[in-house]
RNA sequence: GGCCCAGUAGUUCAGUUGGUUAGAACGCCAGCCUGUCACGCUGGAGGUCGACGGUUCGAGUCCGUUCUGGGUCGCCA
């Protein structure tokens, strides 16, 4: 049976003991980690989330509390009182191990049930039971020091921002749908019945507001929701690091946020980051790394073949070339020796999920090369491509031709995806960049279309701003992401204020002045009375946390994550609606055309 | 929606070409043990091999479907 603490009193935390208390009579409270039953000693590894001290009960001293140390088992709560001593033999591997608690009184305050996981950071259960047991999970030294950092990591920046004038303001997460983004969580009302109210994608249009406002500098740390599908660093629901400017132009935002990274490193980890942070149009990010969030950390930089290849005789990449595409390729330098047969066959599969229709490769060796194409190809162009990729003996040199999109789709995807083969990427190196100059929009041809890159309140380049009438397609945009590693840490722009940019934007998107209104009509009317020049940005800060600690995934630094299909294991949520409650809110549920 | 990977004691895994009673380690239970700290020793319990269907004399193993979890493409302004 359990015990009742009855004005018992923690004194220390179980990891605290040190010592220096040696001689003071102390109670611990915490979780047994471990028993070692001797015979006539038991010795008991109590934890809580300081650390493990450990604990000696002793007949002679108690048999009382002996007698109950015997039966206790992992995951027990004690409360244990006795006297901080010197061990007999000293434990190195733990930050208490010089002593030990000799028990003069215990409690066991709760029992346990065999856990389904250990609860070590040896422990290795599958996911799914992880998270159905979270709780337990969460007890492992490993996750509390994460979720701890991941504190850190927010107060850090709540504390830069508020030193730099920034104050932290709510915004409702009962809001309004965002229209041309991605999928919202609908909440329905009962006071509103056949009205629906979304979860935030973001606090955008709200931060803005306060723009209007004059709060002038804002900040929020905040739930944001996307009901879209999952992968490795994405959640349905997750926390970003939101903040807006006003009386800014980009430089400003940009100089602002790197000061804030940088003393998230390096009070976080102890890094120093140099500022100011390079920075890299749009353009040349695809160009070079076939993607607008480049891993500099490794070379395999994309170079661009069409000037050799415009004319060849093989049409695989001459007829690309003629009708729009382009000839890329990588030089894997110094690799030919690690790619086999079977290998380049898997990266071909690998290039193919992202639209390539194949992987063309020449392999350089002392005694000349080695390629499937290479019969194909002119002397002179063989010759040009390799000094076009500066290739050497022991090279390897991979070829893709295709749509633009696609070659910068498949060969991004595929430096990086070598880069992790070779295992070139080092989790302790931090490489930040700005990308800038982001296109405003972005043509769908399903849709027939313009959409905003970014969203629709994000200003094009001052020398670009004719561009939104009438060559909508290079129109740039004072758009901005933050990279680290190749991953999109954040992003923002600076805003249009001006109404009269405001309508261009929204015509050049298609978009009706009734659908305008409707959709957005209450920030155009706010526009109208007064607006500063404002401009932010907005981090994932699950992401940071993932990146700073080297986190495979984005469930490791979120005390309860989903699952890919967006479902809670641990409550079982989503859960279907109790009848009663539909009728009330007025909702009729209709099978699926797919069921 | 597509593609790929995994599912065997409480946990992590092994399980040959389809062949008798499905194994190991840790954990658990019982006993012994006064300085352990991955305590040790002895003994023991514990399995719908994710589910359903099929092939076969015989299926953990082969085939199909399905469920669960993960990775990824699409998607994520």
């Amino acid at each position: 049976m359990a015990e009742l603490l009855k004005g018992t009193k923690r004194t220390h935390y179980c990891g605290h003991l040190r010592e220096e208390h040696i001689g003071q009579t102390v109670t611990l409270m915490g979780w047994v980690q471990k028993k070692r039953n001797l015979g006539a000693l038991v010795f008991v590894d109590l934890r809580d989330r300081e650390g493990v001290a450990q604990i000696m009960f002793d007949p002679d001293l108690s048999k009382e509390a002996f007698d109950k140390a015997e039966k206790t088992r992992g995951e027990f709560v004690l409360a244990v009182t006795g006297e901080v001593r010197k061990r007999e033999s000293i434990n190195e591997n733990i930050p208490t191990g010089h002593v030990e608690v000799y028990a003069k009184e215990l409690k066991v305050i709760s029992e346990a049930e065999v856990p389904p996981i250990h609860v070590t950071d040896e422990d290795k259960a599958g996911e799914q039971l992880r998270l159905k047991y979270r709780y337990l999970d969460l007890r492992k030294p490993k996750m509390q020091k994460r979720l701890r950092f991941r504190y850190q990591v927010s107060k850090i920046i709540r504390d830069f921002l508020d030193e730099e004038g920034f104050i932290d303001l709510e915004t409702p997460v009962l809001t309004k749908p965002t229209p041309e983004g991605a999928r919202d969580y609908l909440v329905p009302s009962r006071v509103q019945q056949g009205k629906f109210f979304a979860l935030p994608q973001s606090p955008q249009l709200f931060k803005q507001l306060f723009m209007v406002s004059g709060f002038d500098k804002y900040f929020q740390i905040v739930k944001c929701f996307r009901d879209e599908d999952l992968r490795a660093d994405r959640q349905p629901e997750f926390t970003q690091v939101d903040i807006e400017m006003s009386f800014v132009e980009e430089e400003d935002v940009l100089e602002m946020n790197e000061r804030l990274i940088q003393r998230v490193f390096k009070d976080s980890l102890g890094v120093d980051v140099q500022l100011p942070l390079p920075r890299m149009p749009y353009k040349e990010a695809m160009e070079r790394f076939g993607s607008d969030k480049p891993d500099t950390r490794f070379g395999f930089e994309l170079k661009s073949l069409d000037d050799i290849l415009a004319n060849a005789e093989f049409k695989v990449f001459s007829d690309t070339i003629k009708s729009g595409g382009m000839v890329k390729a990588i030089n894997a330098e110094g690799k030919a020796d690690d790619v086999s047969k079977k290998k380049i066959k898997n990266l071909e599969k690998f290039v193919k999920t992202y639209g390539a229709k194949g992987l063309a490769w020449i392999k350089v060796t002392e005694e000349g090369v080695e390629s499937p194409i290479e019969k194909f190809l002119s002397e002179d162009e063989l010759k040009g491509i390799l000094e076009t990729m500066e290739a050497k003996a022991g090279d390897m040199i991979f070829i893709v031709a295709d749509k633009a999109r696609v070659v910068y789709d498949s060969l991004g995807a595929l430096r990086v995806e070598l880069a992790k083969q070779f295992e070139m990427l080092d989790d302790s190196q931090f490489n930040l960049l700005w990308v800038t100059e982001f296109p405003l929009f972005e043509y769908d041809e399903d849709a027939g279309r313009y959409f905003a890159m970014h969203h629709p309140f994000t200003s094009p380049m001052d020398e670009d701003i004719d561009k939104v009438e009438n060559d909508p397609g290079n129109a740039r945009a004072k758009a901005y992401d933050i990279v680290l590693n190749g991953v999109e840490l954040g992003g923002g722009s600076i805003r249009i204020h001006d109404a009269h940019l405001q309508k261009k934007m929204f015509k050049a998107l298609g978009l009706s002045e009734e659908e305008t209104n409707e959709k957005f009509g209450f920030l155009l009317e706010a526009f109208k009375y007064g607006t500063p020049p404002h401009g932010g940005v907005a981090f994932g800060l699950d992401r940071f946390v993932m990146l700073l600690i080297g986190a495979e995934n984005i469930r490791e630094v979120i005390a309860f994550p989903k699952t890919q299909d967006a479902k809670c294991l641990l409550t079982d949520a989503p859960s279907e609606a109790d009848a009663n409650q539909l009728v009330e809110l007025g909702i009729e549920l209709v099978a699926s055309e797919n069921e």
